[in-house]
DNA sequence: TTCCAGGGGTAGA
DNA sequence: TCTACCCATGGA
């Protein structure tokens, strides 16, 4: 089964992709040589694999990977409407872009159609994956990552997963976590999130239905256990909330090279040099790092 | 062996 | 608000 999706205007595929690390994670797949991602989702008919493929003419191809499934208009309406909070559809960067066009150095951002960041379909999938990420190499979350994605549901006769619900994580509980994935301390972390979204006590609603501005978003993010300030700001730019900068051990080592003559710079130094950008300013950092770091080997590839 | 990674919680000032 | 100190894990 096959459909296709419009996107937004000067939407491109690969730099959300390759906007940061979350691609390299299950339920998501990146196919590099053929541009193509896949994404297990969980709907309320069953455990749906598709993959994304942008066509020539712009608009996204839709492909189920469930060979024996047939979907209603129902389920491919839903399907749709996570791909586009996967794929940040809800974003306007036109003032970012606008921006970007009176400062060299981001100059590639809006021509290549880059500025959005990939999402999870869920808040509480980047929240754990976001907990997963602190203090830590980036390789060995996504082994973690990966670990506990192994606790999901497997759809029918086929290979993929589903990202586990917090019943699921609830219920396996933090020794499951701590002994099976070697989340150390982040295991009760973890947990903890996964029962007080069970029971109730935490709700994502507001986050999912951007009813929440900056500050409001992040003081909820940081009334989660294994969420400071770093995080924090990190999963709030994921949702459209640029105006502070996640600052963590890569900001102080890339601001420091380009800027500090490779001295460590201090918070303040850090914010103060994209202050100009205001409502921008962690999009600006962040393309900033992006283009100067690893973008340059795969710009070709973008081209 | 020691250091530290895409930090955060906690206690004490 | 700021600073030590501790926290699991495993790669470098």
């Amino acid at each position: 089964m096959r459909w296709t999706i419009e996107v937004p205007d000067g939407f491109a595929l690969k730099p959300i992709v390759l906007s940061h690390g979350w691609h390299q994670c299950r339920p998501f797949e990146w196919h590099a040589d053929t541009g193509r991602l896949v994404r297990v989702l969980r709907t309320d008919r069953g455990i749906r694999a598709i993959e994304l493929h942008q066509l020539p003419m712009g608009s996204l191809e839709v492909t189920l990977l469930n060979a024996s499934s047939i979907l209603d208009p129902a389920e491919t309406a839903w399907i749709d409407s996570a791909v586009a909070r996967i794929l940040a559809f809800d974003i306007d960067l036109s003032g970012f872009h606008a921006l970007c066009a009176s400062h060299p150095e981001l100059e590639a951002v809006p021509r290549i159609g880059a500025g959005r960041l990939l999402r999870c379909p869920s808040v509480w999938e980047d929240m754990v994956k976001a907990i997963c990420g602190t203090n830590i190499q980036w390789k060995q979350a996504v082994t973690l990552i990966n670990r506990v994605a192994e606790l999901g549901d497997p759809a029918a006769e086929e290979r993929h997963r589903a990202w586990p619900t917090p019943e699921q994580v609830a219920a396996a509980g933090p020794e499951w976590l701590r002994e099976k994935c070697r989340l150390g301390y982040r295991s009760p972390y973890v947990a903890e999130l996964a029962s007080r979204l069970v029971s109730g006590d935490l709700d994502t609603g507001p986050i999912e239905r951007n009813e929440l501005d900056g500050p409001e978003t992040r003081r909820f993010f940081l009334s989660v256990k294994g969420i400071g300030k770093a995080t924090a700001n990190l999963l709030a730019i994921l949702y459209g909330h640029y105006d502070q900068l996640s600052i963590d051990s890569a900001t102080y080592n890339f601001v420091g090279g380009k800027y500090f003559d490779g001295e460590k710079p201090t918070d303040h130094q850090i914010t103060a040099l994209y202050e100009p950008f205001g409502e921008w300013a962690a999009l600006a950092y962040w393309y900033d790092a992006m283009l100067s770091w690893w973008w340059p080997s795969i710009e070709a590839d973008l081209a």
